[in-house]
DNA sequence: AGCGGTCACGTGACCGTTCACGACAATGCT
DNA sequence: AGCATTGTCGTGAACGGTCACGTGACCGCT
């Protein structure tokens, strides 16, 4: 029953034919009988065969595919960003095997092992560093979401939050809010470029930023603003590190008595349009996800091309709604 | 440059032994000496050798991989179906290709025929009635989230929210409430289950029940829900094909003066996380979107077993939050 | 009768790997 | 020294298709 696999040739033989012609009939091309063709695709299906994949990729090396790698599809960035690739996947023709490391370095590591010999390039959002990747898909083209830097081997694209946190602390500051904090992405990460550009936009209009971790779920986001407002009472403005964080902190917030934005403003990170269904609608340092995803694809266009590609960059923006 | 693939000979040839003596290197099998062994993957790295996935696929029959077909990945219940079934096909070292038709009939047959020469099998929520979908599947192993019936040929996953539509019902009539109306999906298609299990359970208390159609989006359910108002300005319970519809009519009404629930207690369906953080929290029909996901890789991997998997029911029940 | 042109189908080569098996040198043993 | 054993490596044959040809039957034409 699991015995062998029915391949072309028996069903050439049920049908009395060559096994070329079984190829003609399924892939009708060129010239062949409509009986014969009725008849061959009749015993196929009585035998249940289907052309095999690997023996047909392997003679018209025509389909790619790639790999699309991301931490977490619950996390409404990386769907976004998921379905930007998808879509601009398909417009090419490619197919897109996607895989959910859970936010486990391990399954990282394995997906990018076991991708290896199933796809042409992979894209990806890693925690990994480029070292540690570039070890395990040995030379497969790899596009690298969300770093600062390219390199020789490798290509990546840029989030430049700079700009828009600039914007975002300028916008708290001619509100009048001078005590203003920040709920980063916590674990034993390092702390994030976003921090940086925080602390630095801070520092230009002589104030001092304070910054704390918070897991990246509505209620790691929850719990971090709730320590952040035992140490600073008087927070009156609060950047996070993304959306799902400042929904969280927002929740909790106004658990605690304050009212959002009068008392204190919030400001998430990603602009996602689960922004616009909470109350108040959150103000957001938007990124472009269907940008981003699209230039992912097309990064990788460029790579299996043979061009390098470098490093593309896309800017995200203060997207200003209720919060703040 | 962009000119012919290297293979396995061409790094044989360059380091001077015979291709299996490569392939030895590359699987790390058998006896091969360690020398030998850093020599060829010298020249590989060199020449930018990777094995074809094709070629390997096709002597040792190991890897499958599964297509993956939904309507909308931004539609966060398929987000949720869609991570289930990621993570119960990786527990099986499954591969994955997902596909979002965007709810166009069109990508949705397209899906299906390129996807065929890619994967071992298919699972989905198609629009397509089985007749059709079989056609272009071409007797490949499928299976269909969200269709009522199994066939001879096909397997499905049902959705049987009848019991928890007649608690949902219960529950409002409970509360004293009796002019309850349904926002149902919309467009063209006809009328779902769903309205049908409301009606009847409507029916058994007595009462009738009033349906509309409603896009699948947050504004197509704040559009629907202001005809309904306008129809009955005395509504005082509602059920929703889905939770995103919920929200938008929640919306619409807390904006024409209703309180939810004091006023017209509202009820979902799907029970996501979503519900959690818009305010105030979703009262919704849930779907154990895990187990669904789980239960959909496990249809298949029946249906590749050999062993005819028929029909498999999930049963959403009451999940009371803040709305009802 | 002989010829060229279609139509329908079959033959041989090839795609890039892995696997079973055999060859061969170096080594160990008696 | 002779022989079995071990460690490395090479050879031939799949794996299941597709593609470029070759071939024969059949047709109409001169």
């Amino acid at each position: 029953m699991a015995g062998k696999r029915v391949t072309i040739r028996d069903v050439a033989r049920a049908a009395g034919v060559s096994y070329q012609t079984v190829s003609r009939a399924f892939n009708d091309k060129g010239e062949i009988n409509g009986d014969t063709k009725r008849r061959v695709m009749e015993s196929a299906r009585e035998l249940g065969y289907r052309p095999s994949r690997f023996a047909r990729g392997l003679v018209r090396q025509d389909t790619t595919s790639i790999g699309l790698v991301i931490p977490d599809l619950l996390n409404p960035f990386f769907t976004e960003v998921a379905a930007a690739a998808l879509d601009a996947a398909r417009q090419r023709g490619w197919h897109v095997l996607l895989y959910d490391t859970a936010d486990d370095r391990e399954l990282e590591l394995d997906a990018l092992g076991v991708i290896g010999s199933q796809v042409d390039a992979v894209v990806g959002y890693f925690y990994e560093p480029v070292e540690i990747i570039e070890k395990v898909v040995h030379g497969m083209p790899t596009v690298y979401i969300g770093r600062d830097r390219a390199g020789a081997t490798f290509t990546s694209i840029h989030i430049d939050g700079g700009p828009g946190i600039r914007a975002a602390v300028a916008h708290l500051v001619a509100d009048g809010r001078h005590r203003i904090g920040m709920l980063d992405h916590g674990g034993n990460r390092p702390p994030s470029s976003r921090r940086r550009w925080f602390l630095d936009a801070m520092r230009e209009h002589g104030l001092t930023g304070v910054a704390v971790g918070a897991d990246q779920s509505i209620d790691g986001g929850a719990r971090a603003m709730a320590s952040m407002l035992e140490a600073h009472p008087d927070l009156d403005g609060l950047l996070t590190y993304n959306d799902v964080i400042a929904i969280g902190a927002i929740r909790r917030a106004v658990q605690l008595g304050r009212r959002v934005p009068q008392d204190c403003a919030v400001i998430g990170f990603d602009g996602l349009s689960l922004g616009e269904i909470v109350e108040p609608q959150l103000t957001s340092i938007r990124i472009d996800t269907r940008q981003l995803g699209a230039l992912a694809i097309e990064q990788v266009a460029k790579l299996l091309a043979g061009e390098p590609a470098g490093l593309a960059t896309v800017t995200p923006a203060l997207h200003v709604r209720g919060s703040a």
